[in-house]
DNA sequence: GTTGAACCTTCAAGTGAGTTGAGTTAATCG
DNA sequence: CGATTAACTCAACTCACTTGAAGGTTCAAC
């Protein structure tokens, strides 16, 4: 509900906010610190950092993790994030279902829960999120991740087609608000399942880097900075309607690479697999049909891999989302890596391609994640 | 010179100067503005903008303009950006010539110069920066850009391969600061371009957008949130080796839309323009060899449109560069605007794709705009 | 084993910048 | 012309960071 400054100014309350973040980012990022570590690496001196520190502490935020000894001189008393401070709750909206998931400042997963749907509109939807917020106890709920299908940005729902019929003409972001009664933030799936990644999976201590994510179609997160980036009206990332080249002509990438593709020429070869496991037991049995997808979607990403590299220039690139982790490690190891790329270098730190460790709840995880993110980020904002 | 902290804490000295930058730029974007309405839009008390303005006035970065009446109550005195208060130095460094250029904070050009070369290694090209900066009399100057071939990024050219030999074993950076004695940034061609739209040209007022640069090949300049964004190790934008479909089958983006795809397509039928007017010729002669390449090339950019609107969503994406307005006009009005794109909105501010208006200079230009924009705009930085 | 350098931490005073609230000035509206 | 509205200023106040001196611990060298 607070009215958001797009640039607030910076004054002595709004400092320390900054600041604590800034300590907080940095404590998360080397999962224990010292006082006079993150000084030199805040530029802050060590009194403000110890300030800072009482105040974490007096508030539970970080816990004294003992003495860091081996150096010369006194050992530096070090701190970590107390994961239990505080939780967030990521809640996606599907056409057919709610889904909900509380996780730590750690990222650990508390509770999860899914509610069954017949229809999705504002009506339906908004009194299941009214129960939400009291699931968990104990922890403190310091704000709500939502993903919504369709187009969606920096104005809400309002005015914008929408996936989910009834959420035209109103901002979701207000209306979601008030029904959690939380500060909610709203993403496209394959955004948070980025964030997913970087708070509790496969990204985790990477600022800069692109998330292929296999949903209803494919679609792509970016992380810029450790911020997701997305766009001038929110609608960055619609990798999955680019067109690659396949020997039938031209296609869309999504047409290909993705979960509808695969089980479409299952399909067509007589294959009905039910479940995630049947899904998951194809990279054992290695049927024709699953080995020929393998091949056209692996040869569509490594044309998805070259733009990337070479338009973003990520420190890696990761493919997650609804497909069992066999099938994305398969599609990880048959990616032709483009070797004209500004990305082929010897000195990387990460391989060009990876697999997400999150999993099939990746979406949802990390529209709780992105909450996390938030809270152990430094960030000037207007509190009025 | 200055040892930047990645995420330097806030602290008053640090506040005000990013108070200063956050009034400085909403006085660059309205043109003029009133304290009480800076204010207003910062979140700031009314009493430290006026504080900043007094500052601003001593130091002769904003003038007064007059009082805005017409509205009830006291009429709000009105200030605007001192052009004369600073200058900044765009430094194009090629293999056969510098080329350099002094703007103003309004984006006025100056002086401009070209020393030629015949070798550009650091010993060739250093005495003649040296030189630089006592040119033009009476404004200070706040800082270079440069702007050098090969890729460059967050670690400087060390330990990397660039176009420019010699470059190579030393941080380029380190050693341009010490020639010219300001502060530099070091940038490529694109992005360079790209914010000499934002400061001067067809990009003012707009946050998010893409450039495409025709340059040697074809580069793409990313603009987010106002701040050039260079990807994680600076290399982002290198859409010229993207392959694009064509009749005879997949090429590099910059194979057929570039300066020189024109240039070899007009030899091929016997033609050989000489200087930039035997090109802007073309656009009334419309030769069949030129018709031949505005057809491929604007094919190819459309091509490049789809990517970008749907990787970025960009507010828009601009041509500028190396070739002659009538024919970046001939470009943007034959390029096919794909229907199926997040950007095909009914409400947009801005055509999908536009011509830029700083011309043949763009990089030079833009490498001097890159410090005008740093130096109007607020951040947080440290001063160790 | 003693000495001393290196390092972390705290105390107390000081500084800079933004905030607050009352008061002043100058327009427009009825 | 007075009421209203709005921009602006003054002076006291508060908050958060900095500075510099002092106190503790640890390791290493003699």
């Amino acid at each position: 509900m607070a009215s958001t400054l797009l640039t607030p100014g910076s004054n002595a309350e709004r400092s320390r906010q900054y600041n604590r973040g800034l300590v907080l980012g940095h404590i998360r990022r080397e999962g224990e610190a010292g006082r006079a570590e993150i000084a030199r690496a805040s530029g802050l001196s060590t009194q403000a950092v110890s300030n800072i520190i009482a105040d974490l502490l007096a508030d539970g935020w970080v816990v004294e993790t003992g003495r860091r000894s081996g150096q010369r001189g006194q050992p530096a008393v070090t701190y970590a994030i107390r994961a239990e401070a505080g939780a967030a709750l990521g809640v996606e909206i599907r056409p057919d279902a709610v889904l909900a998931a509380w996780i730590d400042l750690a990222g650990t997963v508390l509770h999860s829960a899914r509610v069954a749907l017949t229809r999705a509109r504002p009506e339906d939807v908004l009194p299941v999120l009214q129960g939400l917020p009291g699931r968990v106890a104990g922890c403190s709920l310091i704000g709500a991740g939502v993903v919504m299908p369709g187009p969606v940005g920096v104005t809400g729902l309002s005015g914008q087609a929408s996936e989910l019929p009834g959420w035209g003409g109103i901002d979701a972001q207000v209306a979601l608000e008030e029904a959690l009664g939380l500060p909610v933030t709203v993403e496209n799936d394959a955004n948070t399942a980025a964030m997913a990644e970087r708070v509790m999976g496969a990204a985790q201590g990477i600022d800069t880097f692109a998330c292929l994510y296999f949903g209803t179609g494919l679609g792509l997160g970016l992380v810029a900075g450790g911020e997701v980036f997305g766009g001038a009206f929110g609608n960055a990332g619609e990798i999955g309607h680019i067109p690659v080249p396949t020997p039938e002509g031209p296609t869309r990438l999504e047409d290909v690479a993705s979960r509808m593709a695969l089980v479409r020429l299952l399909a067509e070869a007589g294959l009905h697999p039910a479940t995630g496991d049947d899904l998951a037991a194809l990279h054992a049995q290695a049927p024709p049909a699953y080995l020929d997808w393998l091949d056209r979607a692996s040869t569509a990403l490594g044309h998805a891999v070259l733009l990337l590299e070479n338009l973003f220039d990520p420190e890696t690139i990761i493919l997650t989302g609804a497909l069992p982790p066999p099938i994305l490690d398969d599609l990880v190891a048959r990616t032709p890596l483009p070797e004209l790329s500004v990305s082929n270098r010897p000195d990387r730190r990460h391989p060009r391609l990876i697999a997400g460790r999150v999993g099939r709840r990746a979406a949802t995880l990390g529209a709780a994640a992105l909450v996390v993110n938030t809270a152990l980020s430094p960030r000037l904002v207007a509190t009025a």
